[in-house]
DNA sequence: GCTAAAATTTAGCCTGCTCTAAATTGGATT
DNA sequence: AATCCAATTTAGAGCAGGCTAAATTTTAGC
């Protein structure tokens, strides 16, 4: 993702990501994240195993982990980032869809005590511009449900938990149809891959309709009954 | 100064600096400011001089200077540190003697974007909480008059304009005793080295005594006539 | 003007991290 | 079980920028 060398974090960051979400941190999609080749994770992953304390376990065929020392360093870069995306839109105004390369570069140089006063200033939040949890000081990680647009039955009522910050076209895309975390939509039906949406805005109701690569960076939950008591 | 290697940012901005204060940036002294050997300067002084546009020029015994485009470089530089300072102080509620590591850090990664939506957070401020000028969005920079507190004479009322930022225990103890920039002193006299001071808080003369390291980190000009109306 | 000291540059090496290309390994298919 | 393909690792090299030690150049003192 940086389009300079990925930093030890980056990589920690991205086995955590991918352990998660795959289930596996594999040679090839680890590169393919990080945008290097295979052979040069090959030659991190060495690096950061003989770390003292080691940082990540290489399972033979199962791809990498994190240790628990790794964790912490992955967890403590994915709390900067998130504070630092909060941060730029609350206070400096920025888009929900356009802080995501800033906090990219942020998160590597800001101090702890930067990190906890900005925590501090925005009231300890728990979930950032995208719906993403954020650790608390502790690392601990908010729960948070939520499953793929595209998996929703045809007709259901939800509400958006978060998007996917890994794109800035899909983001965008996002940000101008107004399908941002806290909105409720319907899902008034499907064609080959796109999905029509009913997004409520103001309290009425407007079509919208998203392809694909769209859908899926979209994590939803059925929708509260009552969406605003006023 | 960083712990890291110097960027490139780093050493334009050193070389800015030295050819200002001291008339010259040569090979020992930009090394000494560094962090790294003479041989090294001179390693990256060809790579800079290399540089399509060139950033430096080397003057064969007087030492090396800036050209415009590497000007540039180091004003940008500079105003991107000076507003971080100010920033940290005023937003993030941090004192004025341990800001300068965390935007030295900062300044390599903040965008464009992001220092002028800080300046504007800000009033367009022109000057950092040290006092010293911030180049403006052109890059131009506000005119400080000023002179070393050593130079001053015994008796003169002065008003400090601004203090280095290099050593952080110098700063830590103009804070501690309350020279800050805006306070009024009267030079009470002087033993070997050291200064005695008469320091106007909230109205009342406080003596103080520094020593020449302190002192010298102290920049002042003639006090206004009236300090505060009210 | 000559010599000693200081400043500077050159030469050669090292580290960290990347890359390409070639080997290897493991799993899947027949 | 033999083969093939995909994934992975190894080998070897490059680049950036640092360092030390040795040479060179300047400056300064006499």
């Amino acid at each position: 993702m940086p389009e300079t060398s990925p930093s030890v974090q980056d990589y920690l960051k991205a086995i955590y990501h991918l352990a998660r979400r795959e289930g596996r941190a594999t040679t090839t999609r680890l590169a393919a994240v990080l945008g290097v080749t295979p052979a040069s994770v090959t030659g991190m992953l060495k690096r950061l195993m003989a770390e003292q304390p080691p940082l990540v376990v290489y399972h033979p065929r199962r791809g990498a982990t994190v240790t628990p020392a790794g964790e912490r360093v992955a967890l403590e870069t994915i709390r900067r980032h998130r504070l630092l995306e909060l941060f730029l839109v609350r206070v400096l105004g920025y888009r929900w869809d356009e802080v995501h390369e800033e906090a990219e570069r942020l998160e590597h140089v800001v101090s702890e005590q930067m990190t906890n006063r900005i925590a501090q200033l925005l009231g300890e939040p728990a979930f950032d511009p995208h719906g993403h949890p954020i650790p608390d000081r502790k690392l601990a990680l908010p729960a948070v449900q939520g499953f793929p647009l595209a998996q929703a039955e045809v007709g259901a009522r939800l509400q958006v938990v978060s998007v996917s910050d890994g794109d800035a076209a899909v983001l965008r895309r996002l940000a101008e149809v107004g399908l941002q975390p806290g909105a409720v939509v319907r899902v008034a039906g499907r064609t080959a891959g796109d999905h029509l949406l009913s997004l409520a805005i103001r309290g009425r109701a407007q079509p919208v309709v998203i392809g694909p690569a769209v859908a899926a960076a979209v994590f939803v939950a059925p929708a509260p009954e009552m969406t605003e008591p006023a």
